[in-house]
RNA sequence: GCUGGCGUAGCUCAGCCGGUAGAGCGGCGCACUCGUAAUGCGCAGGUCGUCGGUUCAAGUCCGACCGCCAGCUCCA
């Protein structure tokens, strides 16, 4: 009797229904008795923790199924297939060593060490070899052995990356996989066959050191990336390819708005289109913040090397940090304004009626990136800041917070962003009490829970001298750019001894909240002009109109039209180039200008202007003053 | 910063095994005077990133430097 009751296990359905099986069974052969669609499952959990189809069940508990459409789902194929880019590896090249494969984000990649210099010829090679390995429908299997004797194999296999991680695992027994001649280290799960996959292309190689260690040997890293479907994959490549398309550095040329030059890597040019974004930004900026009653300041980038040794920036931020001299007194170009704001606050005393003191400026910071990091308008080492620092009470932390919080709602909505916060926290290398941090982190938190908004925790990423919420955005690609931050900090004012003089007449110490909301104007142009690809809407547009004459003799009549709508404030251009109509037209569509205004004989006659808008074929003639009402309109809507 | 790749006309790119530089687009000129995404013809434009080396000869080979691109965070 004992006999048959350890026979069968007890098995919890995802439907929540209970049922016998004969011990051993396999998630597979449930699915399949159980009428699941199996070709559809990619793996199970039993009792939470992922396992592959074919592992045996020998005790009670909850099963559950992983198909491909799921995230972990999709883990699984993208750690299957780097498996199966790591088989048709050691096929192809029998003495590269493997270290580690793992899914990522939008794909997976392997390291290994293999003396040859792997080229987008042979990851094309690689790709075949990988079709074969498919056609050739290798089950997956899964093996637990002894760890000594998974140590043996891979030193037979002369894999010494493995052993180096079988070497930290104190785990008696590990896990292998096996799919034909090959086998892997691996935690798994995994798809059941290597038939499974299928829609996957390899992308690049790229070098990578050994756990990520500068002082450790560099491997060749290939990245791939795999779908659960061909359509999936193809609509990947496809956003690849669109990104590419949008990229800023591509447009900010092409559409004549920055430049990057030899002469000084990582400081953009603005050339005069670029000029119109940024300064129309910052309109929309100092609009919004002398509403919500900031004061606008301008501080130094040259500030005396004493103030960054009291700040802290000495101690924790020289690396990043650019100096200089003027008649032997040393000094540092700015790489944030706090300090510059800071003194601002220490002249003349400050009641606590003049608190909240919000401070806002357009600083133009300079920060020493390294050299492989810089990138267009997204990675500089000098950018503008539209920075803030509201002193406070600690009484008004949260509902200053608050305020951010929704001014942040009301410029990133106009840009139609959305986006994910995130609390960091306190770093190794910081400044100030527990107490302090504590306090200052919990007054975030609590701003977010009032607001009932959604964040992530990222431990230990805050800024040295206190805690932060970064705003994500997500663009109209759904890639996510960092823009936005708010930070709380009780140790620069301390630092500096602020006060303020309470109503008691004592002398208390303020808070400072740092905050900035597009981050860097640079950044944000370039996040913008790929949000757009380039096609801004009419108040942000360089060029908002394009005056075209059908032919010569229609120019002073366009002349007219383009003078007028100068002089109603909108940057007009006037095309009269000895061209056809049509060529034109195509290139007022190539810049991306919002309308064109078409004019000839039956338009100057009435004094009307044909519209045309961007993108568009259809169009409507109207009456100039028609055309200025609309426009000022929708610039004044910013639509 | 590190590793790998790349650097030829304003832009995109060709240029074999070393023999002295080419196209398209753009620009300029001329013709056409044109009604909605590229009219035709012609002309100009390059110390081949910089410096040094090898060679009778270097865009091409070697070295250094500068810049750009990708990656360097994801831990069986």
């Amino acid at each position: 009797m004992a006999e048959q009751q350890a026979a069968t296990v007890q098995l919890t359905l995802a439907d929540g229904s209970v049922r016998a099986f004969p011990a051993g069974v396999t998630p597979r052969q449930v699915a399949q008795e159980t009428g699941m669609p199996v070709d559809e499952l990619v793996c199970a959990t039993w009792d939470g923790e992922l396992i592959d189809l074919d592992r045996p069940l020998e005790t009670d508990g909850r099963l559950g199924w992983v198909d491909a459409a799921s995230d972990q789902g999709l883990e699984v194929i993208r750690h299957s297939t780097a498996h199966l880019m790591a088989q048709a590896i050691k096929r192809l090249y029998p003495e590269a060593q493997l270290a580690i494969g793992p899914p990522v984000e939008n794909g997976f990649y392997y390291d290994i060490d293999l003396e040859r210099r792997l080229t987008p010829e042979d990851l094309e090679k690689l790709e075949e070899e990988m079709r074969r390995i498919v056609a050739e429908d290798l089950p997956i299997r899964r093996e637990v052995v002894a760890t000594d004797e998974a140590r043996r194999l891979f030193q037979e296999l002369g894999e010494s990356y493995k052993l180096e991680i079988l070497a930290e695992i104190d785990d008696p027994t590990v896990s292998l996989y096996r799919q034909g001649e090959f086998v892997d280290l691996c935690r798994g799960p995994h798809v059941v066959s290597t038939g499974r996959l299928g829609a996957f292309k390899l992308l690049n190689v790229a070098g990578a050191y050994w756990r990520g260690d500068a002082q450790n040997k560099q491997l060749q890293r290939l990245y791939g990336t795999a779908f659960p479907t061909q359509e999936g994959l193809e609509a990947y490549l496809q956003l690849l390819e669109e990104a590419e398309r949008r990229d800023h550095r591509r447009l900010g040329r092409e559409l004549g708005l920055f430049s990057l030059m030899e002469e000084a890597p990582g400081f953009p040019f603005f050339h005069p289109k670029g000029m119109v974004i940024r300064n129309e930004l910052e309109a929309l900026w100092r609009q919004e913040h002398i509403r919500r009653g900031y004061q606008e300041i301008r501080t130094p980038i040259l500030l005396s090397q004493e103030l960054w040794l009291r700040s802290g920036h000495w101690d924790h931020y020289r690396e990043n940090m650019y100096f200089t001299q003027i008649d032997e007194r040393p000094f540092a170009v700015k790489p944030m304004n706090c300090p510059g704001h800071i003194l601002l606050y220490r002249e003349g005393v400050k009641s606590y009626r003049d608190l909240p003191l919000r401070f806002c400026e357009l600083g133009l910071v300079h920060r020493h990136e390294l050299s492989g990091v810089l990138h267009g308008l997204l990675r500089v080492r000098a950018f503008t800041q539209d920075d803030a620092h509201l002193f406070v009470r600690p009484d008004q932390i949260q509902e200053e917070v608050e305020g951010v919080l929704e001014l942040m709602d009301r410029i990133y909505s106009l840009f139609g962003f959305s986006y994910q916060l995130e609390l960091s926290t306190r770093p190794e290398n910081s400044i100030g009490t527990d107490e302090m941090w504590e306090q200052a982190t919990g007054a975030l938190r609590q701003a977010l829970e009032r607001q009932g908004r959604q964040y992530r925790v990222n431990e230990g990423d805050g800024a040295f001298y206190g805690p932060k919420i970064d705003f994500h955005l997500r663009d109209s690609l759904g890639r996510t750019w960092q823009c936005g931050t708010i930070q709380v900090d009780f140790a620069m004012p301390e630092r500096f001894e602020l006060e303020y003089v309470g109503p008691d007449g004592n002398r208390h110490r303020p808070v400072m909240i740092h905050r900035a909301i597009y981050g860097s104007l640079e950044r944000f142009i370039g996040i913008l002009i790929e949000h757009y690809a380039g096609a801004f809407p009419l108040w942000l547009a360089p060029v908002q109109g394009v005056v075209l004459p059908v032919a010569e003799a229609h120019a002073p009549y366009a002349r007219q039209v383009w003078e007028r709508l100068r002089e109603a404030g909108f940057r007009v251009e006037l095309d009269d180039r000895d061209e056809k109509l049509g060529y034109r037209i195509r290139q007022a569509e190539v810049q991306k200008v919002p309308y064109m205004l078409v004019v000839g004989g039956r338009e100057a006659e009435t004094g009307q202007v044909t519209v045309r808008r961007r993108g568009e074929r259809e169009q409507v003639t109207q009456s100039l003053e028609e055309l200025v009402a609309t426009w000022r309109e929708e610039v004044a809507a910013r639509r």
